[in-house]
DNA sequence: CTTTAACCCTGGAGGC
DNA sequence: TGCCTCCAGGGTTAAA
């Protein structure tokens, strides 16, 4: 479920409700996750104010005078306010209960993570897991100049690099392939080949991809809330290619196909996006 | 340094 | 109904 959208839009709630808001009690149900909860979570937040919801690539950051919690949603993970009278369910690990509200984090997968940062310990970006990763895709420092320069001398092929985040935050795996869709250009080229043109096409579609998604996930998320069943895969509603294997093509009506680079699924059209199979 | 593969975990879908 | 296999939107870590 979340991609950087769902993220995005994920902390935009939460920021409406949470921030200078007293932190009642965080309490642990389930510690196992991609690591391990520390088991004095409680103690570091308990009773302190939170300052701010913030984001950093798909962290949540939830801001304290002394320190950061970061949560990470994993595949599978969702943060949503539920009223006390709200019966906590299976997979819902930790609760951040407030004076008038309450928070719940669900993974069924537990591929999620809570951690703590102590500002002791440095500045909040200097933590292991954010220190290395890309810019972020709606700042100015992500423009055709910097993406071409990032792809340079990269003999791995465009659709890992976009994935591993360490040139630009957010491009998971629907929006790689629907990027480079958009883009016209194949998946599995070195990014080191893409031209200069090509890296301006694959730029502008990776900014209108999420900001596209960004605004489709914000209305899915409000359904989601107003209404008692799922919201569906948001990503149906607008997503060109990803999961639609044998459909045909939207710009050429030739059949899409699936491939899998790094364990991942890659969706493509090899007539449009040139690819040599 | 770069690139690739294994792995963490549960659950839904579909074949038999 | 059950059992089996495959698949899933992430990303760290070890290995090559």
């Amino acid at each position: 479920m979340p991609e950087l959208p769902e993220v995005e839009t994920t902390r935009r709630g939460i920021a409406t409700l949470m921030p200078q808001q007293v932190l009642r009690q965080c309490i642990v149900h389930q510690p196992k996750m991609r690591w391990p909860i520390p088991s004095d979570m409680n103690e570091r937040v308990q009773n302190r104010t939170v300052l701010a919801c913030e984001r950093r690539g798909k962290y949540l950051l939830l801001r304290f005078e002394h320190g950061y919690q970061i949560i990470h949603l994993g595949m599978s993970g969702s943060l949503r306010s539920a009223p006390f009278e709200v019966e906590r369910l299976k997979h819902d690990h930790v609760e951040w209960i407030f004076d008038q509200t309450r928070f719940l984090l669900h993974d069924p997968r537990r591929f999620g993570a809570v951690l703590w940062h102590d500002l002791r310990d440095g500045p909040i970006l200097e933590h292991p897991l954010l220190a290395k990763l890309g810019v972020e895709p709606f700042s100015p420092e992500f423009n055709p100049d910097y993406l071409f320069q990032q792809l340079a001398n990269r003999t791995a092929s465009i659709k890992s690099i976009l994935l591993a985040g360490r040139a630009v935050v957010g491009v998971g795996n629907i929006y790689a392939s629907e990027s480079l869709f958009k883009a016209a250009i194949d998946p599995t080229a070195p990014a080191k080949s893409l031209s200069y043109p090509q890296t301006i096409a694959l730029h502008q579609a990776i900014v209108e991809t999420l900001q596209q998604a960004l605004d489709s996930g914000g209305s899915t998320l409000r359904d989601y809330q107003n209404a008692t069943g799922e919201a569906g895969a948001y990503f149906d509603l607008y997503a060109q290619i990803y999961g639609k294997a044998g459909q045909p093509c939207p710009r050429c009506e030739n059949p899409i196909q699936r491939l899998v680079q790094n364990q991942r699924a890659t969706y493509f059209c090899a007539a449009c996006q040139n690819v040599a199979l």
